[in-house]
DNA sequence: TCCTAAATATGATTTTTATCATGTTTTAAA
DNA sequence: TTTAAAACATGATAAAAATCATATTTAGGA
C-alpha cells in the first residue's frame, strides 16, 4: 500500500507533532531510534519534507526539525503524495489502465469501498487531528 | 497492495480460467499479449504457479496451460499467496510490529475495516465464482 | 572571530523486484 | 524413430527502492 519511504514519513512526521514546537527542536539523531528508521534514510527523507514544505528546519546548533502551526494543518495525504504517486490510491488493483466504474475489473467494486474511507480519512484529517488522538490516548505511537 | 507478480499472476490465472479447459490449453505466447503481460516473464511465473498447483499443465506439441476443476476451486488469495507473502494483508500500514486492536496505530482503525471486505472476497470467492461473473458480464477483464 | 553542531546536498552502494535469455526435458505427430 | 513444439529449469541482466557515506553550508556560543 504505502511505500517503505511513506510509512517512515508518515512515522516521523507524526512523531514530530507529538514532540515537536517551533521552539523545541527535534534532531534526526534523536529521533531515528524512537521511530525505528535507520538514521542516514531518516535524514535525507526529512530533508526531502523539508524541502517541500511539509516540516521545518532550522540548521545549526540548537537546531533540528518541527512542525510550524500551518505543517500541521497539513494532511497525511500530503505528506505521502511527497513521496509516492499522487494517483496510487485511484489506481486500479490490477493496474488495468481501463479499468473504471463502467466496465470493472474483477476486484474493482471490492476495492474502490474498501479504500475509499481510507482516503477520505488521509484527505480529511489534519496532522494536527492525528496528534490529538494520539494525545487523548485513543490510538498509540509503537513506532 | 499486490506486488505486480500476484497481478500478473491474477490476470493469468482469470484468464485461463475463462479461455482454457482440460482439453483446450493455451500457450504461453498465446496469452502474454491479450493480457499484457512480458511473455518470458509470464512463462516463469506460470511455471511456479504449475509447480505449486495453482494451474495445470501440459507439456510439449498440442501443450499448455489450463486450470483443472480443483484448480478452479480454489481462491484469488491462493494464487497471490504463491507469490507474496502470507501475512501481507494483516500486516499493519506503518508495519509497525506492535500495533493490534488493543494498541492500535492512528491508521489501524481505518485500514482494518476498509481491507476486510477485500480479504474476506479473496479468500471466499473461488477462481470459478470470479470467471462465473466475467462470463455473466458483470465485470470485465480489459487485460 | 572561531569552533562546533546541526541541516543540506549529492552521490555511492546494496537489496529487491522485474525482466530477459538460453539450454533441457517431455510428448504428439509424421 | 525422428522431429518439432511445448513446458521446465536456471541463471543473467536491468531497473527500482532502500540504505549508507561524505563533503558543504548555516548558525549559535565561547
Amino acid at each position: 500500500m504505502f511505500s517503505n519511504s511513506s510509512k517512515y514519513a508518515i512515522k516521523a512526521v507524526l512523531f514530530l507533532a507529538v514532540n515537536s514546537s517551533e521552539d523545541h527542536r527535534i534532531m534526526v539523531k534523536d529521533m531515528a531510534e524512537p521511530i525505528n528508521v535507520p538514521q542516514a534514510y531518516l535524514a535525507k527523507l526529512l530533508q526531502e519534507l523539508s524541502r517541500k514544505g511539509i516540516i521545518s528546519s532550522k540548521k545549526g546548533p540548537k537546531g533540528g526539525f518541527f512542525l510550524s502551526k500551518e505543517n500541521s494543518q497539513l494532511t497525511l495525504m500530503d505528506v505521502v503524495n511527497v513521496i509516492d504517486a499522487d494517483d496510487k490510491f485511484n489506481a486500479c488493483l490490477l493496474s488495468l489502465e481501463k479499468c473504471n466504474a463502467d466496465k470493472p475489473c474483477p476486484l474493482h467494486d471490492l476495492a474502490i469501498p474498501s479504500r475509499s474511507k481510507l482516503i477520505h480519512s488521509l484527505n480529511q484529517n489534519s496532522i494536527k487531528d492525528f496528534s490529538m488522538q494520539i494525545e487523548q490516548g485513543k490510538v498509540f505511537l509503537p513506532l
